[in-house]
DNA sequence: ATTAAATCGGATAAAAATATCCGATTTAGC
DNA sequence: GCTAAATCGGATATTTTTATCCGATTTAAT
């Protein structure tokens, strides 16, 4: 569904934004570790969600990462998506086709195109500061038991 | 969603089948031709279909590769989708945690689950014969215009 | 039998995705 | 100012996926 990389944005976006509910800054290592993801690894895909503006960060001692909570309340996850798999998910046709569209679809075309929509509308209508309160709530994980 | 291997299966099926329509058997150039894809690759992944008994293969001059048309209409594409990707589609978690479940969720689980099971579903009523009467009939298309 | 047209299958190459390394920069606290 | 703790960013390494190559095998037609 998303690359490996997508899905640790994602993840590293819900965890950074559940320690804003703390209103605490956390930083690379506890990061790495809350959602159990090689440290350098993680800090790449970090420094691209400091420069899409998703998350915050301060240098030097006491530093780290926070996210902007109201921020997140208007984050829809299609949002995180769109800059790491592109618009893969929302336009690309399944066989690879570029010139599938209605009037000249792909076999799939049809059938697929609901369950497209219904996906798109998940990602647009899901927010990350939901996603943050599923795992500060203790209701969901980001880790392995 | 599916992988560049598992696309190019799928056309293959989906042409072969569509040439077993006209009581023809095809052969790899065709077959290569007919979807856009590099012959030899087009060839590995014939020999998976073969291995897999989706299609028929018949060595030496004129042979080449058809498909049993009774049998692409109760071949579900899933069961296709599942020899190239695995149960990927129908049980990995979508962001990749081995134990998120309906009990212990990653947090997008809920929100995630109808459209998997919307997926899955057009996966197992879609038969290959279908697919490949959308070609037959000129409705659709299995390369760029 | 010989030939030519096919598929088969193992080895390898190329490209893309995933992951790491390390020196440079920044900054709070002393 | 000095130091330690942090992020930043470019280069590189590893792994997986995608794609190719080529000799072996099979077989219809002559």
């Amino acid at each position: 569904m998303f690359s490996l990389t997508c899905e640790h944005a994602i993840k590293e976006v819900i965890f950074v934004a559940r320690q804003s509910l703390d209103g605490q800054r956390t930083n690379l290592k506890e990061i790495a570790a809350g959602i159990e993801s090689p440290v350098a690894y993680t800090a790449k895909i970090l420094q691209q969600l400091v420069k899409s503006n998703f998350v915050l960060s301060t240098k030097g001692v006491n530093g780290g990462f926070e996210t902007d909570l109201n921020k997140m309340k208007s984050l829809p996850l299609m949002r995180i998506v769109e800059v790491f798999d592109g618009d893969f998910i929302a336009n690309r046709c399944v066989l690879g086709l570029k010139s599938c569209n209605s009037t000249h679809p792909c076999p799939l075309h049809e059938k697929y195109a609901p369950v497209r929509g219904r996906l798109v509308s998940v990602l647009e209508s899901t927010c990350m500061l939901d996603l943050a309160l599923g795992i500060y709530s203790g209701q969901a994980i980001l880790k392995e038991l």
